[in-house]
DNA sequence: CGCGGCCGATATCTCCTGGATATCGGCTCG
DNA sequence: CGAGCCGATATCCAGGAGATATCGGCCGCG
């Protein structure tokens, strides 16, 4: 049995006569009678009774053509619903984000993102670098963004974009020395007891950090006597600063979630910290994700170039 | 697009590769492959990546297979629906009937029914015989049970066949001069005030009551000056002959439904009622109809032999 | 009561297209 | 780097869907 074969017992209980609902179905009269027949035949059932007043449905009939409709019903719903899966109006965008994005980039891409694809389902989570990086390897996210990208193995699966910069702040509480100061140098960052991002967790922000203290000192010489606390996200780092566990470190953003017993000092001379970025899998064509990137590229300044020249030899 | 479509969509999904979705549907590869492309033309969205580890939806192919998964459970469903109700397992069956047929005949007959045929939804309503051969004519009921059948216009267009048989009672009031008589004669009615159906609701008793009250009087006399009262049911009428109102007469069955404060008299010499008859449409070729022919046939003897008589040279 | 017309069924032919066979091209893996 | 697997492509064939012509039955009309 053909869809077809639904068709056209459809047309025949419509038009109650042969000849018009082939009319209708565009094709003549005799093939649909052997249609039906072979239809009939196969069902084991008569579908209609051909009288002299029209042709009617019998109570096979009834069953068939309400079963026949919703099967046609659901095959024409199956045509649109890949069409608009293809278009990237419906589907699933999973986004792994570190902290810090959902204080500017986020709610302007996202804002415009549910606006354009309302019925894509959206799921956020705010995770570490490298945990956005390897559930993003893993299929288990469809973008990341983290600071510093993705590095390591797996990495050329990815292609990522760089879409946001921020430099460096300390933050202290109101007892702290530095309390005073609207500016602190690097220098005198050496020594204290600074709270940071997980080194493990932001391996790039770790190793710039360490790169950064490290400048023009010995080697040998150990230059974070004062010792590191991790700390996850922004408000843990700002309230750990405020109670004087040390100074916290992260990005300018971070003024965002300052509360009113701590004091964001700008770090003299301005340095930019690793870069916000966002990856997705290099062999990812969803439709959904190309909205995305779409957004991206026109919220983003400078993402357009990077996808045309990573996307280009596609 | 046709519902091979669809399984073949489903078949290669379901095995992840096209040579084996082929032997599954017991076809050759390449076929396959072009219908596939085919529907991927039509739907202007691919369904597949094709990958080196395998074939894999994508998410267009994932919203086309919810649905056409769907599409093809309502078309088996269509088949097997279509079946059985051509098979008479399920459907409708619109019973009219008088009361006395609840007496006997209906408990027996529908209780086989509703055993045989559990998913058929039966639709009874008690009627009078005239209202119940209207809408069997009128198309509203697939079966009559009245008394002495349908006459007049359309009852040709009605098979209908004797199920049962009643022979004359009177009921009476514990005051009635005949509440200390056992049996009645025709004689002795002739003159009482009679409660009987009504005339035109029943006109095959009401003319076999006249033809038998008249019987070897003359056309001049008028035979029953006693009187009339019409009452539609057994209870109405054993209610009004129990406070005097007249006597009561009706099919022996009324038995069933005496109270203690009537006696019910036997009419002396025997006297049978019209027959209780059941009626269907000849045109009717229902399954569910054919099914409770069969019940009928087996449970009320010589049903079997009027029916062969009547729809012999079908 | 017969005849004309309508309508579905049947007969026959044609041609499209779904399927088979053979082969190619690309990727993976040993 | 070559063997083998797999999907795509090319080519051919045949079954069957559809077109045309015609039949047969039923209704309605004169």
């Amino acid at each position: 049995m053909e869809s077809r074969h639904l068709r056209y017992a459809l047309a025949v209980a419509e038009h109650q006569h042969f000849g018009r609902a082939a009319a209708a179905l565009g094709i003549a009269q005799p093939p649909l009678s052997q249609q039906i027949a072979a239809l009939e035949r196969e069902l084991g059932a008569r579908l209609f009774d051909r009288t002299a007043r029209g042709v009617f449905p019998t109570a096979a009939g009834e069953a068939f053509l309400a079963r026949a409709r919703r099967a046609l019903a659901e095959m024409s719903a199956a045509v649109s619903d890949a069409g608009r899966a293809a278009r990237g109006e419906t589907g699933r965008l999973r986004l792994g984000f570190i902290g810090s994005a959902l204080l500017e980039l986020l709610p302007s891409v996202l804002g415009q993102f549910i606006r354009d694809r309302p019925e894509v389902r959206l799921g956020l989570a705010e995770m570490s670098t490298r945990r956005s990086t390897a559930a993003l390897l893993a299929g288990e996210l469809d973008i990341a963004i983290g600071r510093g990208g993705p590095r390591g193995a797996g990495a050329e699966d990815l292609v990522s974009v760089t879409v946001g910069r921020d430099h460096l702040v300390a933050v202290v509480g109101a007892a702290h020395p530095f309390a005073g100061q609207s500016k602190v140098s690097v220098e005198q960052l050496r020594g204290q007891h600074l709270i940071v991002a997980p080194a493990d967790e932001e391996p790039a922000v770790a190793a710039w950090l360490t790169a950064l203290l490290d400048e023009g000192t010995e080697a040998s010489t150990p230059a974070r006597s004062g010792g590191v606390t991790e700390a996850w996200d922004a408000h843990t780092i700002i309230g750990l600063a405020s109670c004087g566990v040390g100074v916290g470190l992260g990005p300018a953003c971070l003024r965002v979630a300052a509360r009113p017993d701590v004091q964001v000092c700008e770090v003299s001379p301005r340095v930019e910290l690793p870069e916000l970025v966002m990856s997705f899998r290099s062999q990812d064509r969803s439709p959904v994700l190309a909205a995305f990137l779409d957004i991206t590229r026109e919220r983003c300044p400078g993402v357009a170039e990077q996808l045309e020249r990573r996307l280009g030899p596609r």
